[in-house]
DNA sequence: TTGAAAGCGCTAACAC
DNA sequence: GTGTTAGCGCTTTCAA
């Protein structure tokens, strides 16, 4: 007797296993008609004995869905890894609750989202390091298959997107230090190969401190810094330089923070006010007491998926999310 | 007239428009004959007119193959992120030189791998995060489908196997040392939980540096350390009392880094000499002359896609690869 | 509540 | 060098 391994049996072997067709087999299985009771269970003991699984190709053929979703992810050197890990970690775990796998497409190849999904190898897709003017709007309009940005484009159109309001953190970080009698506030921003991509939230992120310190009729003070140690250091020196009299800074760029840190203690500067903008693992390494408004990875990827299995599910909702965001306290003493 | 787009013609579309039968086509497309060049011309601007894409789906069903590797990622917090996603890059990039997608896989669900490999959604599998008696060996061994490890358990038995030799990083690293003249040689290594895993590349680092202290006659300090700034600090703070005349540490934890370098600043220990294991992109941010063994993450990654593709095309080479590592320099001014 | 059978779009014999 | 056609394993009418 041969004991075939799990994925050899087929729908045929488990109806005849079970005596029945294979369409109750397979109604039985998807449950989208009532079986009786005493059949659902002959089916049940049948494919447990058999190993039976379902062969993904010929159910996408037979049905046109995979289950599968792609997840457009950057993988650049300038963008924080532990940020990128976030948002894929909150997609993929999101995706699996929804009984979706995920194919990881990253951006080296410009037309593989195109590839993926004209081939039908996809449902739906997640787009993330959405630029304002992204070279991928197009194809992603043409989709048949819906598709959420991570991110905002300056014109989405049709497209769904969600993510963090940054215009807003901008604002809320100024008027957060503004309150605490601060004036002369600095931004150290994202990585200067970041901005010159346009990417979207680097850009909205000092629009809103742009505005908001214009607001409190105070300098703007704005720098990209290299996301390093030394990129941090040379950003802190030269906002020294151009306003000695610098009293806080709203820093956007974790790889900076410790070379951050670091210059203003050598400076004897640590009187200025800090408010940083990162994912929640990374504030808890940072030495010193400061403000900072989360950037929640893991759940915009988890309102990724649910925008995706939404419109899958043919609904129409809201097409823009953003996340509002909140300063909190980070004290090393509490 | 209608203009359908991408992904709605069929192989039969193309093969009316090109005015010859499917089977040419589909050759012609796959070079698994020989076609004349005239008719190999009339079906690519065929294809080209109709925008024609296979469907994945149907070409796994007929073919048995879906072109797709799956990726079991382990996302982990106390795995350095920027580690695993070196990994991740690396298959990724080579999978798709080889005309491999990948579907990616958290651990989150134990049996997810089991379910894509009998669900036949991939063609392989590349299993990162081993550890020495790995739960998911036996799943692996019965799958249809070949499967790398990236680490190296106690029994891989026939399965394959690719990483950096850990044994030798840390025989090498304290030869290293020793060649200098430094003879109280501590180890801060991975996080405790890892450690408790029994992840196979900490304990194997562990071993080869308690070979190479023993055959020293040295002591054996080694500390496991919170992925942290304080972890570091911690573990330095524990092995200066341990070991007052410490001259040397080997670092085999990316986040415990910062920490060590300014817990030795603080006590005054500038003279201790660094080893880093690391990968990479972090030694550039050390703020300090040390020495360093790369973790080729990328490399790795590559390598374990060859070993998969060569399986897949029926090879059946050297089971298990370790990579042999090399101390360097790093220096702030050279 | 169940079954029979027609596809889904492609590959790969098997013919010529 | 090219065409015909029988599957691949599933879903989903249509019929009972």
């Amino acid at each position: 007797m041969t004991t075939s391994g799990p994925g050899e049996a087929t729908i045929g072997d488990v109806a005849r296993e079970a005596g029945v067709s294979v369409s109750t087999v397979s109604y039985a299985l998807s449950g989208k008609r009532p079986i009786s009771e005493a059949t659902r269970q002959r089916i049940q003991s049948a494919v447990d004995r058999l190993g039976y699984r379902p062969h993904a190709g010929a159910r996408a053929l037979a049905s046109r869905r995979t289950h599968v979703l792609a997840l457009v992810a950057p993988l650049r050197v300038d963008v924080n890894v532990s940020v990128i890990l976030q948002f894929v970690a909150g997609v993929v775990t999101r995706a699996r609750s929804h009984d979706l796998d995920v194919l990881l497409l990253t951006n080296d190849d410009p037309h593989s989202l195109d590839r993926v999904a004209s081939g039908s190898m996809v449902d739906a897709a997640i787009v993330m390091d959405v630029e304002r003017e992204d070279p991928r709007l197009p194809e992603l309009r043409a989709m048949r298959q819906p598709a959420v940005l991570i991110g905002l484009p300056d014109d989405p159109g049709p497209l769904a997107c969600v993510d963090l309001d940054f215009v807003s953190v901008g604002r809320q970080a100024v008027a957060h230090l503004a309150a605490a009698g601060r004036r002369r506030i600095g931004l150290i921003g994202a990585a200067p190969t970041v901005l010159a991509r346009r990417t979207s939230f680097a850009e909205r992120l000092m629009r809103g401190y742009g505005e908001a310190v214009a607001r409190l009729d105070a300098p703007a003070l704005a720098v990209a810094a290299q996301g390093s140690r030394g990129g941090g250091i040379s950003a802190v020196t030269e906002l020294l330089e151009r306003e000695p009299a610098l009293d806080a800074l709203v820093v956007h760029n974790e790889l900076a923070v410790p070379g951050v840190v670091e210059a203003l203690r050598r400076a004897g500067r640590e009187d200025v006010a800090l408010v940083l903008v990162c994912p929640a693992d990374l504030v808890g390494s940072v030495p010193v007491d400061c403000d900072w408004i989360e950037v929640p990875g893991a759940r915009i990827g988890e309102i990724a998926v649910d925008m995706v299995t939404a419109q899958l599910a043919g609904a129409t909702g809201p097409e823009v999310r953003l996340l509002e965001p909140t300063v909190r306290a980070h004290r090393l003493n509490p």
